[in-house]
DNA sequence: TTGTAGGCGTTATCAG
DNA sequence: CTGATAACGCCTACAA
């Protein structure tokens, strides 16, 4: 922390500019200049200060990332990572913004903590209002998005298609012969009920258009997403009259240890009931489950890299991208045995 | 981005010190000053600039975390998490050194890329050769371990003692009359073997003690860390004379997809076979597997906040903490049905 | 309570 | 190819 780059060009005998450009430039420095200053950095242990250079570089080099859950989820982890792969090594630090509550939510899109402090955001995983998001330009930095609506309202996106991906999926099984279908999902948090359109919104409606597009009644059941999510679903799937044939999970985080229970209480899978997920975890590989597949980290290192781009104006092109979605098909679902369908 | 604190000033007709006041210590400022320069600074859509603050402040307000593996691992997302709650609202970034292979390594620890530019080094779930801890220390700032050693390198740290508590586990395994027990790991990376303990060395001899203490041949199954992990344990499993009554797995990613799959290979847990994890994941609670509990969040919080008080010459107790190993015990492990020991 | 002024460490510009 | 110098935006003694 001692020593700065005034002490290493007076080690080194040459000016302060010296010492800067054999670290930034260093195709400008004379080879003998260069090394002279190296020698003299590393004796005395100088490197440049980041503070410093970013500072004078005008820019920031701080991405807020915008994420309405933990970071720590499966989608959060991975695509932060993502996003880190891409921007780490091009010098910039990814900081998170929890937009939680909706007192966090207005708070945050009131007074915009973050202006003049980072050189772009990006929103995650969930969908912003046209107020929110011409707030967020007022900022006049790039706002990118990830599975966040509308389109539109970023520079850039990236997202993949909820509703579709849940409708195949339902397809799936009611081509396999399942007439008596059960969508698990966790409700929508009350501040975002009606205004904004949420992935697990997108997959309900999803799995509801597929039932009405061949006449089905479709059932939907709806669980706090507390510690116990699985014994919520037990509950109420063993409320019912019977058990349906065929079972279809908001995501995988919750079809996952549902298959393990079910099977603990003699159901099997997917002889006596198919099981479907959502986002294609690595345990939905290990135990075989049917699921949507995405990759987050992917995404975020896409996202990324055209953010980069669009930041040294490069040209970027798509701006907006609709991932295909696809479904993996593994072992936990199959055709209806007794076939009672009317 | 246009306007700073000398537009602000003029605007509010205060001098710049009081703009920098009114945001820095608001109490040192009149009240109606105080008003006049917030008015100013929301109609110029003023905020102070952490760049310039925090270079100026001379601190660097970032802290590095080391990590030997991906960032979006349960352990390392969940005790980012933890980090972050805390050194965010303190006002630090917190971002990633990957120390992946024995070349990344090497590099990092000759030219420590972070000098002089972080405040404080996170270790974690990784030990550091004595080497190691002195040139790190060389930089002249805090650095702290998270499940790392040898804790004395470190200036603060936490851990769990994972020899410890994989012996419990096994003895909880023997107490129930299981002779016949499978410990399954991955093995350690090539250029860690030898010098350094990481968690997965310290389960393994955990588990080897308890056995020997008991007159039992310990049995080690080691099976590669690739996509199908649950495949190898269970190739490996097939390919024993006979199923072993107690499986002892390394950590839950592994333990709660194999429960699933042994059971649709006809095994009931724990009647057949018991089973037991390390790490309680959610999904290890869901599917009511008996494992060692651990709270990656809640260390990194914790080690967070000591590293702060240091950061702020504050007194910190305990230097190095090492927590109480608990096991949950769940319904994954039942004492041996036919009881054919010798 | 407020203003003045020096300095934080680096980089870019421009001259030599 | 190298050196001098003026920013960059803010903070904090110190003075008023």
């Amino acid at each position: 922390m001692r020593n700065n780059i005034e002490d290493v060009a007076k080690r080194a005998g040459v000016s302060i500019a010296t010492v800067s450009r054999t670290f930034k430039h260093p195709d400008l420095v004379a080879a003998k200049t260069r090394n002279k200053v190296m020698d003299a950095a590393n004796e005395l242990d100088f490197s440049i200060s980041r503070s410093a250079s970013v500072f004078q570089a005008g820019r920031t080099y701080r991405i807020a990332l915008l994420i309405n859950d933990r970071s720590s989820t499966w989608f959060n982890a991975h695509m932060y990572e993502g996003l880190d792969s891409v921007f780490h090594p091009a010098g910039y630090d990814i900081t998170f913004s929890h937009i939680v509550t909706s007192d966090t939510r207005r708070a945050f899109f009131e007074n915009l903590p973050i202006r003049r402090n980072v050189d772009a955001v990006v929103v995650a995983s969930f969908d912003i209002s046209r107020q929110e998001a011409s707030r967020l330009h007022s900022m006049g930095i790039p706002i990118v998005g990830i599975n966040a609506m509308p389109q539109d309202a970023f520079s850039l996106s990236i997202s993949i298609d909820d509703e579709k991906a849940m409708h195949l999926m339902t397809r799936h099984l009611i081509a396999m012969g399942h007439r008596d279908i059960v969508f698990i999902a966790f409700p929508s948090k009350p501040e975002n009920v009606g205004t904004l359109r949420f992935s697990a919104n997108e997959r309900s409606k999803g799995f509801q258009r597929a039932c009405e597009e061949r006449g089905i009644d479709p059932s939907v059941i709806l669980i706090p997403d507390d510690e116990n999510i699985v014994d919520n679903a037990l509950t109420r799937l063993f409320d019912r009259d019977h058990m349906p044939t065929a079972i279809c999970c908001q995501q995988d985080s919750l079809a996952v240890p549902l298959v393990t229970r079910l099977q603990q209480f003699g159901y099997r899978i997917p002889e006596d009931i198919s099981v479907t997920g959502f986002d294609d975890l690595d345990s939905a590989r290990q135990i075989g489950l049917t699921t949507v597949h995405q990759d987050p980290t992917q995404m975020g290192a896409a996202i990324a890299q055209r953010t980069l781009d669009l930041l040294d104006k490069k040209p970027v092109n798509p701006s907006h991208e609709t991932l295909d979605t696809q479904i993996v098909f593994r072992h936990s679902t199959a055709p209806v045995k007794d076939v009672t369908t009317s």
